[in-house]
DNA sequence: GCAAAAGTGTTGTGTCTACACCCATGT
DNA sequence: ACATGGGTGTAGACACAACACTTTTGC
């Protein structure tokens, strides 16, 4: 066993892609737990900084320009040690806006989170823990830039949140929640109603695509019994 | 250089003491940076699990017995490296209830927060990050009970809580919001009143002793303009 | 009685949910 | 006209801050 422990940077990338929050899964190709599941990640190289070491391993995976947004979650040395193997690793949440379909390579695959495989190590946890915090961020940040598209309608947003959140969200209120923390601007522009009519819905952005924090009180839980 | 960086882990150990919150700094020993404050803390131990390994570091300055609450904050890579040492550092966030005054070592001592030395690395931060993590936490979980001693009267939680958050708190809204929560529960029993008289406080003490999240909405902010 | 400290009553504000209602479009 | 989907008006629930007022003690 060496003096220092090997070090692995990880990344949980989710994304909603066709109605269901899904993540990025690397299909292991060497021991240990070959053939399973496992997050994106490697080994962190020598003189390099924790989230540049991510941002590399996920660039051969996909195209890390359409990441918006990147942050750190937890680091963890315990059940890896079960395994004989005595390591560090650290996770990062990664976010990549709806809409966009990178091209992964044939080891890698998107999953749903709420149907996940067998997965290595303790990964599974690290994904429950990644849902977790993106979550409790749509209800208190302005995280949903980093999971919609440049522009969207009030409706198309409601999905999002709705599946991210997993549980119905009331388009109405999420309208006034997000208008009133100024979140959303109008990009005066509207969407042509389907073969079916309605009312065309307008167009919204977001006007600021870095997190911060908009209110420290919770919104969007879900509907009551 | 090694294959493997060397991971450190630290603490960032807060107590309300003689009014300030304060936080534990150890003055170095060895170099690099010799003689400038540092957080306590030390090298991860072959097959050692992070929290055990602060665990371990920190019972050489205190009685970690008296550790209410320990919880991981976040782990670095940049800085250090910057000094040509590559290097990897866990922070952890540690509390002790106020009114214990656990023996330390000589080359140890309390800084208050809002008025630190000359820090090595980029320990400043860490702590910085510690107090905001703090802060936040007070008002949507119950984690004063990691700040108070076991029983206590509102006025003396309020001044603890004034303390942390570095506003004043007003001791009937903070005892609304607490009973409201049901974090609060009363002894019973009540504290003698000083020379001066003055209604007999009761005394409360915290439910729970795990950190639990109470509520999403915030409480207690600054009072307004 | 009076000062001091603790605790309660009450009012107003702001944020949120829920739901009724109105608007703009296609067929 | 009517169905479809988008958007607004409005009422009620709740949490909170602020402050007046009452209670219980020592002197």
């Amino acid at each position: 066993m060496p003096d220092n422990p090997p070090h692995v940077v990880l990344a949980v990338v989710l994304q909603v892609r066709d109605g269901l929050l899904q993540t990025l899964l690397w299909r292991r190709g060497r021991d240990p737990q070959l053939g399973a599941h496992a997050l994106p990640g490697g080994y962190l190289d020598r003189g390099e900084t924790l989230e540049l070491s991510i941002r590399r391993h996920l660039a051969a995976k996909v195209d890390i320009r359409e990441l918006s947004h990147l942050e750190q979650l937890i680091t963890r040395s315990e059940s890896e040690q079960k395994l004989g193997e005595w390591q560090v690793a650290t996770a990062y949440l990664g976010l990549i806006p709806s809409g966009l379909d990178p091209a992964i390579p044939s080891d890698t695959s998107w999953h749903s989170v709420d149907d996940l495989p067998k997965m290595a190590f303790d990964h599974e946890s690290m994904i429950q823990a990644a849902h977790q915090r993106l979550q409790a961020k749509l209800s208190y940040t302005n995280i949903g830039f980093a999971l919609a598209p440049e522009t969207f309608t009030i409706s198309e947003l409601r999905d999002l949140y709705a599946i991210a959140l997993g549980h119905e969200v009331s388009a109405t209120n999420l309208q006034r929640v997000l208008l009133r923390r100024e979140l959303l601007e109008p990009t005066g522009e509207r969407r042509e109603p389907g073969p079916t009519g309605g009312r065309p819905a307008a167009l919204f952005r977001f006007g600021s695509h870095r997190l911060s924090i908009t209110d420290q009180f919770a919104a969007l839980r879900p509907p009551g019994k």
